[in-house]
DNA sequence: AACAGGGGCAACCGCTTGCCG
DNA sequence: TCGGCAAGCGGTTGCCCCTGT
């Protein structure tokens, strides 16, 4: 049958060999690939462009990484494909070396059933309904009021006194010794201030004395944010120009798994409809407080879930107070240059702000993952619109 | 040792997007 | 503006290998 880009050739199909992939990268290294159609012909290949183009990004290119993904790939595609969805080719642009190809093999073998075992969605990242069930029913309520659904992850340490039996497990025992507790930070918080429809948006960070940072807004395009590599969690909460904390997904970094959900913190606890935020988001409230719960980090090690959570409530409730809301909407471009106007308008203070911590912590050692500032903005438009999709979303944003 | 089943991975298919005449 | 072509991308398929029986 063929490619129709090649169907009146006489193209061989299926596993390469040697020798055909040895004149591929021949032909490749000495002439590059101005076009595919023409490479097989020139290379000598009985192949067609498409095939030849395949075979090169996703097995021969020589920048590519070979082997087994590292936790550390793992936690960013978890992280990524939870805000991103199945855009294969975005997310493995946050791996170096990673083909899209090689990213989706590995989500969809590994990776999914993992967090299926976890009870989460793959999809989603939400709690499965089963999981849900048995949150509910442990549920508790904390003193300020919000349920919390309670039970220790491996890592809790042990220390909750009327800690239930997990629904899930989440974390690995053993991950959470190789962290020296003197490097070990809080979660980091994000918090996204969602403007009205039609209003743009900044980026700002906070760190860990909740103080506003710029870096995150002020990073060029593509500069990746900084993960410690030791691990640690990192809390989003999302709220409006009332200052109505809408939503909240906990990434937990430390534990190589994610979840996101929401919560409303608003006295009436009822969504305000006009900032786009999606039924979906609502509907999670005790998940949310059951991912804090397990988000237990050697940091604040022995503290049980239950205790975490109120952690980071605070936490979030500091750097809410930090925030600053603009007097008026500006519509701000997001794409490109983003960052600098973004920069820009947080300096002018006169535009509603998108919030987004991406505070850095944990010890040395870097290793960047990759939530650039084209992820932020992706989350962005995918937070203002659910689970549609993140760039249409930013554009009704923009 | 032989076979079946499952998992992982490479490759293919088809749709979408962007470019150019 | 439109049509053709090439490239990009995500979903799917099929083969190979490993493991359990």
């Amino acid at each position: 049958m063929g490619h129709h880009c090649c169907s009146k050739q006489k193209v061989k199909r299926g596993l390469w060999s040697p020798e055909e992939d040895e004149k591929l990268v021949r032909y490749i290294t000495e002439h590059g690939h101005s076009c595919w159609s023409s490479v097989p012909k020139h290379a000598g290949l009985q192949r067609c462009g498409k095939s030849c183009r395949l075979r090169w990004i996703n097995y021969l290119r020589p920048d590519l990484k070979r082997g087994t993904f590292s936790e550390q790939e793992e936690r960013t595609i978890i992280d990524v494909h939870r805000i991103l969805g199945n855009r294969w080719a975005q997310i493995a642009k946050h791996l170096p070396g990673r083909t899209d190809n090689e990213v989706k093999n590995f989500w969809n073998s590994c990776i999914k059933k993992k967090l299926i075992a976890q009870g989460l969605d793959p999809k989603t990242h939400n709690l499965l309904p089963a999981s849900k069930t048995l949150l509910h029913g442990g549920g508790v309520t904390n003193p300020s009021g919000k349920g919390i659904a309670q039970f220790q992850s491996n890592a809790g340490g042990g220390a909750a006194g009327t800690a239930t039996t997990p629904p899930f497990t989440i974390s690995s025992p053993a991950k959470a010794f190789e962290v020296a507790p003197s490097a070990a930070m809080p979660p980091t918080l994000y918090e996204v201030v969602v403007p009205n429809p039609g209003a743009g948006g900044m980026l700002m960070a906070h760190d860990h004395n909740h103080q506003a940072v710029t870096a995150a807004a002020m990073a060029p395009a593509g500069y990746p944010y900084t993960d410690h590599g030791n691990g640690g969690g990192v809390l989003m909460s999302f709220r409006d120009q009332n200052a109505v904390v809408h939503a909240a997904a906990s990434m937990d970094f430390m534990n190589g798994s994610s979840s996101s959900s929401s919560m409303d913190q608003h006295a009436g606890g009822g969504m305000a409809n006009g900032n786009g935020f999606s039924a979906s988001m609502a509907a999670f409230m005790d998940e949310e407080a059951a991912m804090w719960a397990t988000a237990v980090e050697p940091g604040i090690g022995g503290l049980a879930g239950m205790e975490v959570a109120q952690h980071h409530q605070q936490q979030q409730l500091l750097v809410q107070e930090a925030a600053v809301v603009g007097p008026r909407p500006t519509t701000l471009m997001m794409n490109g240059g983003a960052a600098t106007a973004g920069a820009t308008a947080m300096v002018n203070k006169s535009v509603d702000m998108v919030d987004v911590s991406s505070a850095v912590y944990g010890g040395v050692g870097a290793t960047a993952t990759a939530f650039d500032l084209d992820l932020m903005v992706d989350s962005c438009g995918m937070f203002c619109g659910g689970a549609g999709n993140a760039m249409e979303q930013l554009q009704w944003d923009c």
